[in-house]
DNA sequence: CGTGTTTGACCCGCGC
DNA sequence: GCGCGGGTCAAACACG
C-alpha cells in the first residue's frame, strides 16, 4: 500500500493489485480521498491535455549504446504542481474506478520494464562469465602448453573438465569452506602436505619459473584428480610433479605449504571479523613503519596453527592489512563457512588468471575483473596473495570497478547467497555478481575470503580435521 | 578467577 | 661473528 499526500488531500495507491475497481472513498467535507485503486489507462478517460501526461522512462544498458525508451501515457499531470483546490488533477476525477486501474497497469509496465533491464542485464553478467571461462581456459592451455609440451593432448582433455570449472563451481561439499575442488589443490586430500617433513625454509629460492609451476601443478593435479578417480590422488600427483623439467618439487611443495593471504581493505576498526576467534599475543614495530603490527593466533582449536598479522598501510592508515598465515585444524564456525562458501567463484576467479611477470605473479589482462582485487607476489618471503579491495588497485578503471555499481544492486546486498550457491549452472553468474559486490561492499566478507583462500592455499587437510605437522617451531 | 592484552625479552634467519 | 629485523614467548596486568 502506498499512500502519497497531495496538499489538503490523501490519495492511497493500492500497488500490485490487479482487480478492476474495489471501493472508492471520499470525504468531501474534509477534502479528503481515499481510492483503493486508479486505472492510469482508462481508455475513455481523457485527462488535461498536457504534454506532461507522457512519461519517460529511460533505461541504461550498462554502456552498450543501448536504451530503452519507454513512453508511458499515465493520464495523469505529473508535471503540474497541484496548488489549489480548483486545480484539475486526477484526484478531482474521484469519480472514476479506471483511474485506480490504471496504476496498477502502469506500475506493472514500469515492473515489467525493470524485468526486462535485469534480464538484459544478466545476460550481460553471462557473456562476461562467459569470457571469463573461455580466457581461463586458453591461459591454462597456454601455461600446458609451455611447461608441459609433451602432454598436451592429454593435458588438453584434462583441462576440458576444467573449462567446466565456473560453472561447477558451487558443487562443492557441505563442510568446510565450499571451495571448488578443480580449482583449490589439495582440500580434504592432503596432496599438499609435505611427507617427509620438509619444510619451506629448507629452500626459500622459488623462481618465478617455479612458481608457474607450481600454478600448473594445482591445475594439473586438481585436473587429475577429477578424471582419474584414482584412489591414490596423491601418487598421480607426485607423478606429474616430478616429472616436471627443472622443477623444484621441494621448495614447490613447501611454497605452496606457506603460502599466505594478504587482505587490503578500508576499515576504522582495530581487526577486521572473520568469524574465527583470535588472540593476540605479540605486537612489533615493524621496519618503515609507524604503525605497529599486531599478532593473533587462531583460538578457536586446540594448537590451532593458524596466524594473522594485523597493520596499518604506512601509506594510507585507513587501510587495513591483514595477512593470514597457516591452516586450521579445526572446523570453521558456520559464520566463517557460510561467508566463505559465497566466495567461491571469486575465489576461483583469483586463484585461476593470475599470470607470472618479471617480479612476481601479477594478473594480466586475462582475467579483466581481478585485476585490481588479487595479486600474487612471489617476491615476499612466502609467496603470497593479495587481495586489494582498497578501490585503489593498480587498474582503477578496471572492468570491475565499472561494474561495481551494477554488483551492489539491492538485489544482490540482500541475496542469500547460500541460496544462489547451491544452484549450479543456473546460479553461477549471479554468484560471481554477488560474490563480487559482497567483496566489494563489505571488509568483513574480505576477510572470510581471505581466510578461505588462506586455509585452500597451506590446507591439506582442510576438512578432516586432522592435525597438520606444521605447527611452530616453538 | 578465567580470559584476553600488553610488553620486554628471547629466538631465529639472514645479510654483511 | 655480529647486528638487524621479524616472529614468538611469557610474565605482568587489565577486565568482567
Amino acid at each position: 500500500m502506498e499512500r502519497a499526500y497531495s496538499n489538503d488531500r490523501t490519495v492511497i495507491l493500492n500497488s500490485f493489485d490487479d482487480r478492476d475497481f474495489t471501493s472508492s472513498s471520499v470525504d468531501h467535507g474534509e477534502k479528503r480521498v481515499l481510492i483503493s485503486e486508479m486505472d492510469f489507462f482508462a481508455k475513455k478517460q481523457n485527462f488535461d491535455t498536457g504534454a506532461s501526461n507522457q512519461v519517460e522512462i529511460k533505461k541504461e544498458n550498462y554502456g552498450q549504446g543501448q536504451e530503452l525508451h519507454l513512453h508511458i501515457n499515465t493520464g495523469l499531470n505529473l508535471l503540474t504542481t497541484y496548488a489549489t483546490p480548483s486545480d484539475k488533477s486526477i484526484v478531482d476525477n474521484r469519480g472514476s474506478p479506471e483511474v485506480a486501474r490504471r496504476t496498477s497497469k502502469n506500475e506493472f509496465i514500469v515492473l515489467k520494464a525493470e524485468l526486462d533491464r535485469m534480464n538484459t542485464e544478466n545476460e550481460r553478467l553471462r557473456a562476461i562469465l562467459n569470457q571469463i571461462n573461455d580466457k581461463y581456459y586458453s591461459l591454462k592451455k597456454h601455461i600446458m602448453s609451455l611447461l608441459h609440451p609433451q602432454q598436451n593432448s592429454n593435458a588438453e582433455n584434462k583441462s576440458d573438465d576444467d573449462h567446466k570449472m565456473i560453472n561447477t563451481v558451487t558443487e562443492g561439499g557441505n563442510q568446510g569452506f565450499m571451495i571448488p575442488d578443480k580449482i583449490i589443490s589439495g582440500g580434504q586430500r592432503g596432496l599438499m602436505d609435505d611427507k617427509d617433513g620438509s619444510s619451506y625454509n629448507q629452500d626459500r629460492s622459488v623462481s618465478s619459473q617455479q612458481e608457474m609451476s607450481i600454478a600448473y601443478g594445482r591445475l594439473q593435479k586438481n585436473s587429475t584428480k577429477e578424471t582419474d578417480k584414482v584412489e591414490n590422488p596423491e601418487k598421480i600427483y607426485g607423478e606429474w610433479i616430478h616429472s616436471s623439467k627443472g622443477f623444484d618439487h621441494q621448495a614447490a611443495e613447501a611454497t605452496m605449504k606457506k603460502a599466505r593471504v594478504s587482505v587490503r581493505a578500508r576499515s576504522e576498526a582495530t581487526m577486521i571479523s572473520d568469524g574465527c576467534q583470535w588472540r593476540k599475543y605479540g605486537q612489533k614495530m615493524a621496519k618503515g613503519n609507524p604503525c605497529p603490527r599486531a599478532y593473533y593466533r587462531c583460538t578457536m582449536g586446540a594448537a590451532c596453527p593458524v596466524r594473522k598479522q594485523v597493520q596499518r598501510c604506512a601509506q594510507d592508515r585507513s587501510v587495513l592489512i591483514t595477512t593470514y598465515d597457516g591452516r586450521h585444524n579445526h572446523p570453521l564456525p558456520a559464520a566463517a563457512v557460510s561467508m566463505a562458501s559465497t566466495t567461491s567463484a571469486a575465489v576461483s576467479m583469483l586463484l585461476s588468471g593470475p599470470m607470472p611477470s618479471a617480479d612476481g605473479l601479477q594478473n594480466s589482462n586475462v582475467m579483466p575483473y581481478t585485476q585490481n582485487l588479487a595479486t600474487i607476489s612471489a617476491t615476499a618471503p612466502f609467496p603470497t596473495v593479495t587481495l586489494d579491495l582498497t578501490n585503489n588497485g593498480p587498474n582503477p578503471n578496471s572492468i570491475f570497478q565499472g561494474s561495481q555499481a551494477a554488483f551492489l544492486h539491492p538485489r544482490f546486498l540482500g541475496h542469500d547467497l547460500r541460496m544462489v550457491d547451491q544452484s549450479s549452472v543456473g546460479g553461477s553468474q549471479e554468484l560471481l555478481s554477488a560474490a563480487t559486490a559482497a567483496i566489494a561492499a563489505d571488509p568483513n566478507f574480505t576477510a572470510a575470503l581471505a581466510a578461505a583462500i588462506s586455509s585452500m592455499i597451506g590446507n591439506g587437510n582442510l576438512n578432516n580435521g586432522v592435525e597438520d605437522n606444521n605447527s611452530p617451531k616453538r
